[in-house]
DNA sequence: CGAATCCTTGATTGAAACGGTCGGGATTTT
DNA sequence: AAAATCCCGACCGTTTCAATCAAGGATTCG
């Protein structure tokens, strides 16, 4: 029931990118350092972002990444299923990446009644979860984080 | 974010030996042929099932498995755990499996705030489903076969 | 122009996980 | 004792994963 790494990093990178979003540009190694991603798998990751539409770059001297639409626009769910596939836990009950299992009957198949039941709502929480969430999720922690320390002196 | 196939098997093996729980044994080979579940897989799985407590066993010529307690007692996510590990997306977030991960600071990482809600909708969900109630829907779901069997007569 | 910087692409690698099989041993019934 | 059946650990081929590398192309700056 497992998120790959390589899904856990473009989420992250894409959070980097979203609370840093403007018109200029961010470059891999920044957002490697920062993130603490190995750079050369980041490259990778973010060029499979850029190809799924999320992220656009730019080379050269100046160059980098930055989002390629608005973080309210970036959903979740559609983040995980370009980079990892299906968000069901089994292939039988997925709308977007269907495999037909081997079970005697599947319209009958009470584990897939059940598992249904899971994918709905893994599916139902991050397809209304935008990057711009995410986004704002990071800003109360950091802030929780500040009211802390004054807190404390 | 995907069941193993053992994983699946696992769980339609126990469903076969819930929709005929008694004292009676059932053997391996019934189990694999009606599941259509490779049999020698089968037999390492409901071993793995057996020490997990969810199952018991008869050996010699009458042998065969049955569940170790009523279905009611056998909870979905207590057989994943065991068979699968986590149910959580990503480790940090497991309440039963956690491992720390590599984000520069797990106590404000959004992605791991909202990968939380979805680890804790999954465990809701399979904690609150126990056998039993697998048995229930593929009893219920066998009714509708026959009603529409009728319908058609 | 030339050099430095940075993204692009595809190949490669090593390790682990996965799905599945095998041989032989232990137990029980007939 | 023979036959049926579970028990146990090793094994195997394939795929996936995480990560690295090498060579190349684009872009900007001086």
């Amino acid at each position: 029931m497992k998120l790959t790494v390589r899904g856990e990093y473009a989420l992250r990178a894409l959070t980097h990118l979203g609370l840093r979003h403007s018109a200029k540009v961010i470059q891999i190694s920044a957002i490697s350092a920062a993130e603490n991603i190995p750079k050369r798998f980041l490259e990778q990751i973010l060029n499979d972002l850029r190809t799924g539409g999320f992220v656009e770059s730019r080379r050269g001297v100046a160059g980098g990444y930055r989002l390629a639409k608005p973080p309210e626009k970036i959903v979740i769910a559609g983040v995980i299923r370009h980079i990892e596939g299906a968000l069901a836990p089994i292939g039988c009950v997925s709308e977007n990446y269907y495999e037909k299992c081997n079970c005697p009957d599947e319209a009958r198949c009470a584990l897939r009644s059940i598992m249904k039941e899971v994918r709905d709502s893994i599916a139902h929480l991050l397809e209304k979860t935008t990057l711009a969430d995410l986004v704002t999720r990071a800003e109360k922690l950091k802030a929780v984080d500040l009211a802390d320390a004054d807190f404390v002196i």
